[in-house]
DNA sequence: CACAATAGTATCGTATACGATCTTGACATC
DNA sequence: GATGTCAAGATCGTATACGATACTATTGTG
């Protein structure tokens, strides 16, 4: 996981985190050549990276205009939200049907960082935020629910970015937490409860805020660069 | 919609339809070069447009080893087939309490153009019979939705193109009608109730069926290239 | 002074070229 | 006869180059 097969897939996997990170937030353009001159590669790599964000919704791409980190709409913004529910109840209806221990304590594990996570600066715990629910769908052993779940929840850091105010510092947690003892218990309507109960929460954070000033991508990506 | 706006577009929409009427079967090897010449762009070109259909999970890329038409395994079809029972109830959901009589008028003039098309070759129904689905999702006006949709019904067809027998003649279009009046009386609960019966339906078409040898792609592609 | 035309720059779309990796078939060896 | 080795060919990943398109700032005109 270190390195990757090929350069695209490097460009690809740093961009992604950029974005989810909010180092590289909606509106932002990519122009091509910036972002090879940062990683050290020609536009094609970069192109290929692009093209595949594009297909997940994380980036536009207007023809013969360039790039940009996606900026959803609100109306978009309601309706990932409202797919995302669609998606998480039933990865939350199998998970109650067949978790393990095993795949609990796995959620345990994942929660503890979460919250070893929480003092420190905020992108982090946003990422990890999310990679529980991916998690989650990861432990379904339904491949395709996981890619739509990581796509989902992708964009809706993506739209509390965009939305949302500075954001609390528990970030969920405890919501977590409890859902992992839902799940526990094995009893669906009580899971999908805690889980929409939850997301209702991540929504609720959405809120208006202004864009701001645009500062220069290649200092942003300085920090992604290193680790690709 | 004739001519799309770049030539890695057209490759796409063209090779997509390709492999969604089954003219390009799961498994099916897509060099670069051999679509690049059949459609008289360069590898350039056609490397963008399988980026993005591997993307949507309907071509896998392995490194260095080239691109394939997808071959879901039967496991991973049960898991789309579920998923899209999880979305078509969410769209149909979304219709009951939105659809309007002008649209549900152009939900019927689609089946109308799929019984003409149920005589003709199979290809074209095929595809019709997807994008009575893909329409229905357009008419919820979520965009991440119609994507989804879109994408999910597309990898069924690779499925049905898999483990479905030769296919029965009517394909659904009797479903689709009681579909459309369930949709008019704006009953969630009986829609949904039919979506389920309809996509069951469509599940069991699913079969073992052996691969068969495999012809020349050039030869195939020659009919797709003149409409890109 | 406001606004249209235009030249210059930036950025993209695509073709081509080259090295790297994988596949294939022949040959040698066990 | 089976298996391992290696060379030739095929195919891919990436860099580079060039024409095309869109943006920007300057200049000229009403």
């Amino acid at each position: 996981m270190d390195t990757q097969a090929t350069r695209s897939d490097a460009i690809y996997y740093s961009l992604r985190r950029a974005i989810i990170e909010q180092a590289l937030l909606p509106g932002m353009k990519l122009p091509e050549d910036a972002i090879g001159d940062q990683f050290g590669v020609s536009r094609t790599s970069v192109r290929n990276a692009l093209v595949r964000l594009n297909a997940e919704g994380l980036v536009d791409i207007r023809p013969n205009r360039g790039a940009a980190v996606a900026e959803p709409t609100l109306e978009e913004a309601l309706d990932i939200f409202s797919l995302r529910r669609c998606l998480e109840r039933e990865v939350v209806g199998r998970l109650c049907r067949s978790i393990t221990e095993s795949e609990l304590a796995e959620l345990e594990a994942h929660v503890a960082e979460e919250e070893k996570a929480m003092d420190t600066s905020g992108p982090l715990s946003m990422r990890l935020a999310g990679e529980f629910h991916i998690l989650l769908a990861e432990l379904t052993g339904s491949k395709p629910l996981v890619r739509y779940v990581s796509e989902i929840v992708s964009r809706c850091s993506l739209i509390l970015a965009l939305y949302s105010r500075p954001h609390s510092g528990k970030c969920g947690v405890d919501e977590h937490l409890q859902l992992i003892d839902a799940l526990r218990k094995g009893d669906p309507e009580t899971a999908m409860h805690v889980m929409e109960h939850h997301l209702g929460a991540v929504q609720d954070r959405a809120q208006i805020r202004d864009p701001g000033e645009a500062p220069d991508i290649r200092s942003i990506l300085s920090e992604y660069a290193r680790t690709a």
